[in-house]
DNA sequence: CATAATATGTGGTATATACCAGTTTTGGCT
DNA sequence: AGCCAAAACTGGTATATACCACATATTATG
């Protein structure tokens, strides 16, 4: 399969890999030590490191921060398009969601939040910060910004529950247009320090920008994932004939 | 603003930045070599290393096999659940786009392919691998499987161009309904080698099934990107209102 | 028995060095 | 000029080692 001269970090990622999908099923799964993987293969935590950073860029591997290497959960499968709370999403696929909401505030309206939503600079917007767990990790960090024109009083309501659901029940509001933009980036310090890994940790970077039937703009919600922690499922256009 | 104990990697990872940013406008420009980096900033090639893998995670330069680290150009903004030409895009955003038919053949559906298609398995199907540029640099391969039940004939036409063209002028095929699957990897063997990058590079992997007013399979569409090349966007959704 | 101090283990950062495998440049030759 | 071999240069891989910062387990102490 592989030539025999294959470097010796890349034997041993297939090797980890191998045993990570063969031996062990469960996910959360703490592997063995640096040195210990060190020995083990008879080389150093050097070339080691270099074989779990493979795995890590696979999204096979996570790390915490100085506990450890675990295997990763199953990728959530995520649908940024449709107005559906994450904590539906996480509990439908049979993991235990966890939102809480780091800061809410009323705020002016920045430059750029200007330039993306056609509000006036300086006009009020409603701030939600909030950190979503699927189990027990933390995912994302997700930075709303919300029109406060058709939903004010939002500030008091619950907000570690779906925001959409808040919209529709008790607002009325139907979103009619989105515009998602999504890229790969490596996460700084705010967003990096929110879900405990390291700067420049690999990360998805998903926006989408709201407006109603209107025309007006609705909301502005910016997402920082883990890289490894989702697949992103749109569908878009009428659904199949039957 | 940074704690004067900051890691050297850090440090030299944001002077770098800094650089980049001030003094060299152009893409593809070439950094200083590991080894000058090193002696320049007091430190090692290891600790250069973790620097550069840095801004290369942030997708601010990449590197090209044994020959230098260079700057990324802008990411190219990609709407894939628009049945427009890669070239076209490319060409939209002042880059010149090249692309390479890498092989076309009639193959029989293999199971996966069944199993997301809807196809028998077994059944005849266009495979056309293609190979992508942005100015001169390959930014993605693309693997297409397209059910040749309305587009018979279509390897006999020039598959260097659009196949939605092809699609939509000569065959008179719309896709009605998009299912798009998005999430990053590392590159593996095959796509890695056709970029010429390592294995193990971060990607962005996109697939697009499609199918027609009827609801039969149109075309399934996986592509390969380099992480640090595109920017997706995607409109879902009426547009607004004037 | 609970709590605090301590020891141990872990990944994170860093230096110094060496050789390898390709790429590019150089310099000599025709 | 054009060609080709040799040299220089580049990133890629690898060993050996050391210390730091933080997490957890262990032990001493009230």
């Amino acid at each position: 399969m592989s030539r025999p001269d294959t470097p010796v970090y890349l034997q041993l990622r297939d090797r980890l890999r191998a045993w990570i999908e063969a031996e062990n099923l469960s996910s959360q799964h703490r592997l063995p030590s640096e040195r210990e993987l060190a020995q083990r293969f008879n080389t150093t935590r050097v070339t080691v490191r270099q074989a779990l950073a493979q795995l890590e860029a696979d999204g096979r591997i996570f790390r915490s921060n100085r506990r450890g290497w675990y295997v990763t959960p199953e990728r959530l499968r995520y649908d940024p398009s449709r107005d559906v709370g994450f904590n539906q999403y996480v509990t439908d696929q049979g993991y235990t969601p966890r939102t809480e909401t780091l800061s809410k505030q009323l705020i002016e309206a920045p430059a750029w939040l200007s330039a993306v939503s056609g509000l006036e600079q300086g006009a009020p917007v409603y701030q939600i910060l909030r950190r979503r767990y699927v189990d027990t990790r933390a995912v994302l960090v997700e930075h709303n910004y919300i029109n406060p024109a058709h939903c004010s009083g939002l500030l008091s309501e619950n907000t570690d529950a779906s925001i959409w659901a808040l919209f529709r029940d008790r607002f009325g509001l139907h979103p009619q247009h989105r515009q998602l933009e999504i890229y790969s980036l490596a996460l700084k310090q705010p967003e990096a320090d929110a879900l405990g890994v390291s700067h420049g940790a690999a990360g998805l970077y998903i926006q989408r920008l709201s407006h109603d039937q209107q025309g007006t703009f609705l909301e502005l919600d910016r997402e920082y994932w883990l890289h490894d922690a989702l697949k992103i499922v749109v569908n878009v256009g009428e659904p199949m004939a039957p």
